[in-house]
DNA sequence: GTGAAAGCGCTAACAT
DNA sequence: ATGTTAGCGCTTTCAC
C-alpha cells in the first residue's frame, strides 16, 4: 500500500489500525510469546496493510546491538581485499549481521575516521585490516564495548600490541618456501620486489625471503632488493635485468607487483609471485605462486569477531594461516 | 581516556563535566552558531576527555540523515562488482557517507531481503543491481522517501519499469560491435556463449550479437548459442568445434565466461570477450575485449542519487553509458 | 548566549 | 493475554 500519512508507519500507527497496544505490536515484530493467534494475525495484516518495518534506530537506542559490523580494508578493487570482503560478509550474514564497509587506501587517517564513524554509528563489532600502526584511537572504543579483530596485518600500541584478536598470513614462511624453490631450481642471484616496507606484509616476505638465502649460504645483495610500491617494480627489475650481475629470478612481494613484472618487462627471468591470482594458470608460462588464502583470513577473523560477540572470553588470540607454494612453470625454469 | 563509568559517555555527560547546559553541549558538536568561544572550548574540552562520541542512532531517530546509502551487487569479489563498489563507495565518501553492502548472489529474495534490511536501518538512498525482476516490494520504501538508483539492470515492475533514474552499459551495442569486428575479420561462423538470457544484460548482448548477424545477412544458427552460466561454456564450446559445422570465431557475454572460454579449451578459435579483465593484454594472443565502464556505472548511480538526496526532482532518468572494443589479437585472428 | 522541556520510535519493567 | 509507563540520547521548539 502507499500510505497516504506523511512519514513512515510507526508501530503506533499499527497499534491504531489492529486496535491493539502498542506493546503487542511490539510482540508480535520480536516474536515474543503470548500473543493471542488471532490478535497476531490482526496486527500482522495491518502491518502488512500499512507497509510498517521497524526503525532499527529506534531499537538500537533503546540498547539493543546494530546487528551490523564494521570491515576497513585497503581497497575493494584489489581482489586480494574483494575476496577478504565477501568472505567476512558472509559469515555476517550467517550471523544476520550486515557490514559496512569501507577502503582506507592505505592511509592511516582515513582508517582511523572510518573506524571512528562506524563506531558512532554503534557497530556491534569491527574487522580491520590496519594501514596504520598505531591504533591508540581504538581503546576508548574497545571500553566502551566494541569488538575489534585485525585481519592481514597486526594492530599497534606504542605499548606492544593492541589486545585484540588477530589472523594474518604466514608471510615470512611464504616468502621463505618461494626463495627456497628458485634456489632448488639452481637460482643464485634471486631479486625481491616488495612494497614498502612500512607495511607490515611486506617487511615480513622481506625477512622470509632474507633468511632463505641465508640458510642457502647465499649472501645478501642489495642490488637485489628493490621495494615500493607497484608502479615502479618494472623499471626496477628492468634495471636491475641491465644491470652488471643480473639475477636469474625474483620473487615479487605481492599481487600487483607481479602484475607489473608481467606486464612491464619483455624478458623474463624465472618468476615465483606472492598472492594467487586468476589467469596465472593460462599464462604462458604459467606464474607459480606462493598462495595466500584471503578468503580464510576474512572467515577466520569475522568468526573470531562473532565468537567475541557471543561472549567468549579469554586473552587476544593470533592465528596465522599457512601459505601454499603451487608449481606452474615460472617458478622451475633454469637460470 | 579509558573511562570509568559503564557504557559510553553521552551529552549529559559531557554537560555536566563542562558544567553547561545539554543543549550547549549540542550545539557545540553540531557546530551551531551561538556559543560563547570560552564556554565552546570548555565544552571541548570535556569531550576529548571524555572519550564523547555522538550516538547516531539517537540523531537520526530524532529525524535526521543517516549519512548512510545502501549496496546491493551480485558478488564483491566478482571484479566488475567490486569496480562498482569502489566507485560508489568514493562518491559516498565526498557526499559525507557510509555504505552499506550486500551481495545478492543473483538471488531476487536475498536482494529483496537486503534492500528491505537497509530500509529498516534507515539508508538514505540505495544503489542497487536487480537480481530480480520484480521490484514493486521497493514502492512503499519509496513513498517513505528513500531513494533509489538502478545499476547494470534496469528494476522492474508488473506495470512496467520503476520509477527509478537507471544507468546501464549499451548491452546490445556493444555485442553489436564485437560481433561485427569478427564479420569484418571474415568469421562467417560465430558463436556466442552468454550467460542465462532471464538476465537482462545476457539478453541485451544476445540481441545485439544476433542484430549484428542479420544486419551482415548471415543466418542465424541456434548451434553457435549456448546461455548459462560461465561453468558450462567451456564443455559448450568444445561442442560446438567438435560439431560439423565448427565456429572460427567467438563472443563471450561475460567475464566469467571469458575466463572459463581461457581456462577450458585447448585449441581456441578467434575470440571478444564482453567486459575487460586484468591480464587480458599478456595473454598471448591477447585478448580483444569489448570494454564497459563499471567504475562510470557506479560513480553515475551514486552520483544520481546524491543529486536526488539533494532535492532535486524531475522524470526517472535512464543513461546508457557506452561500451569500447578494444583490438589485442584474439579478435582479429582469421577464420 | 544559554537552558528547560517535549518527543522521535522503540523496548523493558511493571501493571492489569 | 494485553496494556501502561518510563526512559534510551539526541534535536527542536520556546523561554530566559
Amino acid at each position: 500500500m502507499t500510505g497516504s500519512m506523511r512519514g513512515r508507519p510507526t508501530m503506533k500507527d499499527v497499534a491504531a489500525a489492529a486496535e491493539v497496544a502498542l506493546k503487542t505490536v511490539s510482540r508480535v515484530v520480536n516474536g515474543e510469546p503470548g500473543v493471542n493467534p488471532a490478535t497476531a494475525a490482526r496486527v500482522l495484516a495491518a502491518i502488512e496493510r500499512l507497509g510498517y518495518r521497524r526503525n532499527e534506530s529506534a531499537r538500537v537506542l533503546r540498547g539493543g546491538r546494530t546487528a551490523t559490523i564494521g570491515l576497513v580494508i585497503e581497497d575493494v578493487a584489489d581482489p586480494f581485499y574483494s575476496e577478504i570482503s565477501r568472505a567476512v560478509e558472509d559469515v555476517a550474514l550467517r550471523h544476520g549481521s550486515l557490514v559496512l564497509s569501507g577502503s582506507s587506501r592505505e592511509d592511516p587517517l582515513r582508517e582511523r575516521e572510518l573506524v571512528l564513524t562506524f563506531c558512532a554509528r554503534r557497530v556491534d563489532g569491527l574487522v580491520i585490516v590496519p594501514a596504520g600502526s598505531d591504533h591508540g584511537y581504538l581503546l576508548p572504543e574497545l571500553d566502551a564495548g566494541v569488538a575489534a579483530v585485525f585481519a592481514d596485518r597486526p594492530g599497534g600500541l606504542e605499548a606492544g600490541p593492541v589486545r585484540c584478536d588477530t589472523v594474518l598470513c604466514d608471510n615470512a614462511g611464504g616468502a621463505h618456501a618461494g626463495t627456497v624453490h628458485l634456489i632448488r631450481h639452481g637460482h643464485r642471484r634471486i631479486a625481491f620486489l616488495g612494497d614498502d616496507p612500512s607495511i607490515f606484509t611486506a617487511a615480513e616476505r622481506l625477512r622470509g625471503y632474507r633468511r632463505a638465502l641465508a640458510d642457502a649460504g647465499l649472501g645478501p645483495d642489495d642490488a637485489l632488493v628493490a621495494m615500493g610500491p607497484a608502479e615502479g617494480s618494472g623499471a626496477a627489475l628492468e634495471r636491475m635485468l641491465a644491470g652488471p650481475e643480473p639475477p636469474t629470478a625474483v620473487l615479487t612481494g605481492n599481487g600487483r607487483i607481479t602484475v607489473a613484472v608481467l606486464r612491464g618487462t619483455r624478458h623474463r627471468p624465472a618468476l615465483v609471485g606472492f598472492d594467487d591470482f586468476e589467469l596465472a594458470d593460462v599464462l604462458s608460462p604459467a606464474v607459480t605462486v606462493v598462495a595466500q588464502d584471503p578468503a580464510g583470513l576474512g572467515r577466520t577473523a569475522a568468526e573470531l569477531l562473532f565468537r567475541r560477540l557471543a561472549g567468549e572470553h579469554g586473552p587476544a588470540r593470533r592465528i596465522e594461516l599457512p601459505t601454499r607454494l603451487i608449481p606452474r612453470g615460472s617458478g622451475e625454469l633454469p637460470p
